[in-house]
DNA sequence: TATGTAAATGGAAACGTTTCCAATGAGACA
DNA sequence: TGTCTCATTGGAAACGTTTCCATTTACATA
């Protein structure tokens, strides 16, 4: 037998012998109706197994009861758990929630949004490599969709649910310092394209000025050298005189733990390393990682709430800041007297970083 | 200024001076039109911005072009880079992605299913608790839209993206076996639910046997007990006779490398310890994790890629299970003849682990 | 020129829902 | 009994699209 034609609201209302007005208004608590009428309805609809076919609901009321949500990439544990934040928010409150990817890819950011609108989402929430010049969130105002970003930190009026990260870098030059660290760099893998990586930067370089240590040199890598631990050691080699590294994320930052076992390096006594997001294998580590904790999946709730708030029209409102704290980890000390920069250089290996130049730029906020 | 209701293909047709009909044969490029009325359309489309009302389409069509995805959790990687793969097979396909999850519970599993239906999707992707016993899921039979799970062992004919849980997990006894383990021991955290970990305990106990090693301890812990390093280490030592332990995922084996520290016992030295999964971080540990590598994202290409081609009418089709290896690492070894179990007994904290009895049942597959 | 064929075109129905508005009916009050 | 109210109820339009089918047009052939 051929699958069953789903049951239609027409179909309710010839069963319990009424209009289809009526059977609407029972089945959505929409308007009045007898005692009796109502059981009938009920009792018809749970009797052909009926359910809202949600093309013709979003047809006509012209709600779609869908929201859109564009992140970076869900093989980034940051925004997977954000995601999953979002998910639990909308869970009871009848939205659905329609999912992109970008890749970190500028394009793929506004191809994804403007596929959003065509789906007509009723709501957007995102996380994306250049909010602010996004042709396609412009679309967004003229038809009136709230949109409600994730870790960016405010930008052209826009919602988001984010940590201050200027402020939050700048309490670990502050803890830098506490611990005698003079020279200090700033470790990023897409600082062109992140703007949350260039205002921890930012935090970071005026609070190393403001406790007085040297500017903090900016190293960016990219993705490959990252992955491999011989590079990024060759790398770090050419920094003989820091002391204590910030990595703009986690994962940079046991990459950067692991690299230094390729230069005989111990972490934090020959170099000291924090990182940033609060990830939770950081802990499981042999050595923790000291990092900036923070809850990707209170952002993606906060924002999925300001949404909701949106969209039942009680108006997008910016909320402050989520919080975050310190973790102490073990990765973070004070730098080894004893151990002079020859030592270390002489533990360097003999292959250079052959990009090491680009690598050194050393760049003003 | 209110915003503008977005142009629709009437408007199109109106400008273009041609019947609705035409307009949308030009816009979907499905039927003739004269090369002069195919410009005019183009250009009116272009003029008015015109896009397509998913809505209105999912509603003629019956096809709503989206694809229903439920995983446990995005919090996990695993099954978060599977959705990673789904989505990103299905970037060019037209076809959207609706995501749930179900935070592992049955309940919530079918929940899940049901709105994916009443939401008209085409097809569902989904990794669940007990997917053969669902009874949202037999719904799909009823009403025809292909289903493609991920990481589920093949049952009940449904057709999955998996790898062979329990020939991998024979892997693994195998390498104990020819590194002269004998005892053995095989850690699980959701045993009594998740088919995968009952399949991977199945083809290590079996191979265990086929290979000559004692019957293998099933160890089964809580949430809680995994995130508690003092807790687990109290578990692992009531079991001082083992020499390896499988842990049915990756997490764990890390967790369990933490809790040995806890006990002074050395990884791999004091107890050699393999994961499964293989995921990224495993490799950037002090000591890199000994594990199953697998390819979560493969499997949701995978899956995606099946249900692609039902969705085109070429049929559901099983496809062997993707391939798994094993990723050396450091965390497996020969036992340590030196060290004899009344030293680790020794070693092992005052305080024992409240659950150890229930935790040391043994149960058969 | 008449006829036939094929291509191009447009009208209109249908998809499933919500909601405006008019119609119905019952009870209350004078 | 006759009006008036008010609660119920149902008809029908509208949402934006696709597609069947009929009509028109152009052109080639007899």
């Amino acid at each position: 037998m051929r699958p069953a034609a789903p049951a239609t609201i027409k179909d309710v209302a010839r069963l319990a012998g009424c209009g289809i007005a009526t059977a609407s208004r029972v089945l959505n608590k929409s308007g009045p109706a007898s005692t009796e009428m109502r059981e009938r309805v009920e009792r018809a609809a749970r009797d052909l197994g009926f359910n809202f076919n949600a093309a013709g609901r979003a047809l006509q009321s012209r709600k779609s009861m869908t929201i859109g949500c564009l992140v970076p990439s869900l093989a980034n544990p940051v925004f997977a758990e954000a995601v999953q934040g979002v998910q639990s928010e909308l869970l009871g409150s009848g939205y659905q929630l329609l999912i992109s990817c970008s890749n970190y890819d500028d394009d793929a950011d506004n191809a994804a949004i403007t596929t959003l609108l065509e789906n007509n989402v009723d709501g957007i929430i995102a996380t994306m490599v250049a909010p602010n010049r996004s042709t396609a969130l412009m679309q967004t105002k003229q038809r009136d969709i709230p949109v409600s970003l994730m870790f960016h930190d405010p930008i052209d009026g826009m919602v988001t649910a984010y940590v201050d990260n200027f402020v939050a870098a700048a309490e670990v030059a502050r803890r830098f310092a506490a611990f005698g660290h003079t020279r200090v760099g700033f470790l990023a893998l897409r600082f062109s394209t992140s703007d949350r990586s260039r205002n921890r930067y930012a935090g970071f370089y005026k609070q190393c000025r403001t406790s007085g240590l040297a500017q903090p040199s900016l190293i960016e890598i990219s993705e490959e050298d990252a992955h491999h631990p011989e590079r990024l050691a060759a790398i770090l080699a050419s920094y003989p005189d820091v002391t204590a590294l910030f990595a703009s994320n986690d994962f940079l930052a046991i990459a950067v733990q692991k690299a230094t076992r390729h230069l005989g390096w111990q972490v934090p006594q020959d170099l000291s390393v924090v990182g940033f997001d609060g990830i939770e294998v950081g802990r499981l580590l042999e050595t923790p990682l000291s990092t900036i904790e923070t809850s990707p999946e209170a952002m993606g709730r906060q924002a999925a709430q300001s949404l909701l708030n949106a969209l039942q029209g009680l108006g997008l409102k910016q909320r402050p800041p989520l919080p975050f704290s310190f973790r102490e980890g073990e990765t973070l000390a004070a730098p080894n007297p004893k151990r002079t920069d020859d030592d270390r250089v002489a533990a360097q290996p003999s292959s250079v970083h052959p990009a090491q130049d680009q690598n050194q730029s050393r760049t003003n906020p």
